[in-house]
DNA sequence: TCTTGACCTCAACTTAACTTGAGGTTGTAC
DNA sequence: GTACAACCTCAAGTTAAGTTGAGGTCAAGA
């Protein structure tokens, strides 16, 4: 067994799940950036296989293409990565995922301080006055959202 | 003091801090319901404010204009929702996020599995073989995505 | 060698969620 | 009673993330 095989386009899409189009896309954006037959045909490392894996992760986890490229530019293109590579990029994954879930906790903690009163605010029914008294002045309902 | 005032376009803006023409589109998209001055103006009621907080609240977690419609829709346009209504729509979006956080330590747990080899699929090193075997044949590492 | 599926480029279309602009009207403060 | 900020409608533009299609080339098996 050689050096590692080359793969086409169609045989990436196959592996990823991703449409042939979108791995286009990718490329033009520079998340990918495969070498060329003698044809013009793009061929991609293995390593590609991973690389796209971790767009669908990093997408799902709702950032955008401009965010991924950020962090894939610590990946080596050309080569394979090496565990240290991966390693490095999975742990800033990780604090992203960790970000996330700790503004969610925070939102859903803001939202049960209010569910007996069945007002948004942050301050407790501070808009559900009966009076209407308040919010002439006041912050309003952003609370929620603010930090 | 009368009846609650009703608020202009532009004092809803200001007090939920959309644009203006956000509050249009979302009009438009059945989110609010303003009704008429008789000089045809939009003339809002004050518990659009928390209408639309709760519509930036359930954008911040993802939801699209069109699931938003479908939550709201629990709450009646035209008169002030009750706090039962608000209670009601609250504890939905609390399982929205609680599932979101679920999903989030999943994956997250799923990376961390492999972040002692570099790899990302969910079976430890399956597709950082060096020879190269797998994944002739194999899953690949959509796996860390898969349930 | 020939055929045919897979691949190529480039341009245009799609959807979501808005924004911007043109051209005109309302309402309120002086 | 008039000025002018704020409002109105409707059409078109914008960004992200792709998809679709036309028209043409490559490569691998029979």
């Amino acid at each position: 067994m050689p050096e590692t095989k080359a793969l086409t386009i169609g045989a990436l899409a196959a592996r990823t799940g991703l449409s042939v189009s979108a791995i286009r896309f990718y490329e033009e954006k520079g998340l990918v950036e495969p070498f060329r037959s003698s044809g013009g045909q793009r061929r991609f490392l293995r390593s590609d296989i991973r690389r796209l894996s971790f767009v669908l992760i990093a997408q799902q986890l709702g950032l955008s293409i401009g965010e991924i490229e950020r962090q894939l530019a610590n990946l080596p293109h050309g080569r394979t990565p090496t565990q240290a590579d991966w390693t490095r990029i999975s742990k800033a994954m990780r604090k992203v995922i960790n970000d996330r879930i700790a503004e969610l906790e925070r939102t859903r903690d803001r939202l049960d301080g209010c569910i007996g009163c069945g007002c948004l605010s942050l301050k407790k029914c501070q808009l559900y006055n009966p009076e209407d008294r308040v919010g002439l002045k006041g912050p309003g309902p952003r609370l929620v959202l603010e930090d």
